[in-house]
DNA sequence: CCAACCGGGGTCTGCCATAGTA
DNA sequence: TACTATGGCAGACCCCGGTTGG
C-alpha cells in the first residue's frame, strides 16, 4: 500500500509543473538518442530523475520491456505523473497475471497514464458486453490498444448505445468486441459513418430494409466497422464490376458469402482476381468460366497470388483436370501442405484422382480419415 | 450409408500520420 | 512544442460438421 501512498503524493506535487517536463524531454531525447552507444546511465542528481528512476524501477520490477516501450511510446517517459502501480494493481484484480501485465504495458505504454476510476468505468462498460472479466483480459493481452487507446469512456458508452439502436444484439457485440475490439475505441461519428455508409449501399441497390441488412453485414463480417469506408466502397465496387452483378446479387454477396471480401486491402482483390484469371487463362479457361469459378466460392480472392498459383499447381500436378477443380472450387480451402499430404495418401490407396471425386481433398479431418480408412481396408 | 451443400468458427494487430490540445 | 487521441493502413485462410437428398 506504501507505494501507492507515495505515488498519489508525487501526483499531488508535481500536478502542473510544466517546465520540468520540458527538462524531462530533453533528457530523454538526449538519451534515447545516445544509449545505444553509451548504455543508460542513471543520473540521480536531482527530483526529475528521482522520478524517472521510480518509474523505470517500477517497470522493470514488473518485468516490462522498456527498450520497447520507450520505442513505441517515448513520450510516457517524459510525464511526471504515471499510474503504473494502480494500472497493475487494477489489472491482477481482474485475473492478469504478471506476465500479461508486463507485456501489456511493454505494447502500449500509454496504458499507465490512465486513472484507477477511468481503468474502472472502461472496464465496467465493457462488462456490460463481455461475461467475465476473463474474457475481457485475453482480448487485453491480444490487442492491449483497443482498450488503452482512448480515454474517452462517454464515447465508448455511446457507442453501445448506438450499436443497440441499430438493432444489434448483446451476442452480436460481444462478436465484435472480441473479434474486433477497436470498434468501441472508434468515435462514435466513425462508426456511424460507416453504417450510414452501408445503409446508403443497401438503399442505392434498392434493398428495402437497410437495418436488416446492415445488421446482417456486421455479423457476417465484424471487422468492417475498424475498416475505413474508403476501403469498402473500393471492395463493393470491385465485386460488382468483377461479376457484373445485378444489385439483389450484390447485396447477397456481400452480406453473404463475399463479407469478407470488404475487408482487403487497397487493390488485393483486384490484384489476386487478376491473378486468377491470368492463371486460369493459361489453363485454357474462359472469362465466363473463371467468373462462375469465383463467383461460386469469392472466399479464393483472400488467397495471395502465389499461395493460389501453388494450390493449382500441386492439382496439376497430380493429374487433376482443370475442370474437376472448377467444379470443387472448395479444395482451394485447404491448405497447401492437406492438399500435398491426402494426394499422396489418397493415390497410395490406389484412389485415382483423376478420374474420381476429389472433394475428399477438401473434407474435415474426421470425414477425410474415414474415406481413406475405407479406401485402404 | 454416403457425400453434396452450405454456413459457421477461429482469428485480427501493431504500426504510422496528423490534427488537436495543453 | 511535445504529447495525446484517433484514423487508417498492410497483412492475406483453413477447417468443421449439421442438414439434406440420393
Amino acid at each position: 500500500m506504501a507505494p501507492r501512498n507515495l505515488l498519489y503524493m508525487r501526483s499531488n506535487f508535481l500536478l502542473g509543473s510544466r517546465c520540468w517536463m520540458i527538462r524531462f524531454s530533453t533528457e530523454i531525447l538526449f538519451k534515447s538518442v545516445s544509449f545505444r552507444l553509451f548504455g543508460v546511465k542513471r543520473n540521480n542528481a536531482d527530483g526529475e530523475s528521482l522520478e524517472k528512476d521510480e518509474l523505470l524501477n517500477n517497470l522493470l520490477t514488473m518485468g516490462v520491456d522498456i527498450d520497447m516501450a520507450k520505442k513505441r511510446q517515448p513520450g510516457v517517459f517524459n510525464r511526471m505523473v504515471t499510474n503504473e502501480q494502480d494500472l497493475k494493481m487494477f489489472l491482477l484484480s481482474k485475473g492478469a497475471s504478471k506476465q500479461v501485465i508486463a507485456s501489456i504495458i511493454s505494447r502500449y505504454p500509454r496504458a499507465i497514464t490512465r486513472t484507477s476510476e477511468s481503468l474502472s468505468k472502461r472496464w465496467d462498460l465493457w462488462r456490460k458486453i463481455m461475461a467475465s472479466d476473463l474474457e475481457i483480459v485475453n482480448i487485453l493481452e491480444r490487442s492491449p490498444e483497443s482498450f488503452f487507446r482512448s480515454n474517452n469512456n462517454l464515447n465508448l458508452e455511446n457507442n453501445i448505445k448506438f450499436f443497440y439502436s441499430v438493432g444489434l444484439t448483446r451476442k452480436c457485440l460481444c462478436r465484435l468486441l472480441t473479434n474486433a475490439p477497436r470498434t468501441f475505441s472508434n468515435s462514435l461519428d466513425l462508426n456511424k459513418q460507416m453504417v450510414e455508409f452501408l445503409q446508403s449501399v443497401c438503399l442505392s441497390l434498392g434493398h428495402k430494409d437497410p437495418a436488416d441488412f446492415v445488421r446482417k453485414i456486421i455479423f457476417k463480417n465484424p471487422f468492417i466497422l475498424i475498416r475505413s469506408t474508403k476501403r469498402v466502397k473500393t471492395n463493393i465496387e470491385f465485386l460488382q464490376s468483377a461479376f457484373s452483378l445485378n444489385s439483389e446479387e450484390l447485396l447477397a454477396l456481400i452480406c453473404g458469402p463475399g463479407a469478407e471480401i470488404l475487408d482487403l486491402s487497397n487493390d488485393y482483390a483486384k490484384r489476386n482476381y487478376t491473378n486468377i484469371k491470368e492463371k486460369l487463362f493459361s489453363l485454357g479457361c474462359t472469362e465466363e468460366e473463371v467468373q462462375k469459378f469465383v463467383f461460386s466460392y469469392p472466399d479464393m480472392i483472400y488467397l495471395a497470388e502465389k499461395k493460389f498459383n501453388d494450390k493449382i499447381d500441386c492439382l496439376i500436378q497430380e493429374k487433376i483436370n482443370i475442370s474437376q477443380i472448377m467444379e470443387s472450387p472448395r479444395v482451394l480451402d485447404s491448405s497447401l501442405s492437406t492438399l500435398k499430404s491426402r494426394i499422396k495418401e489418397l493415390v497410395n490407396a490406389g484412389y485415382n484422382l483423376s478420374t474420381s471425386n476429389i472433394t475428399p481433398l477438401s473434407w474435415s479431418l474426421k470425414r477425410y480419415k474415414a474415406k481413406l480408412k475405407k479406401l485402404n481396408g
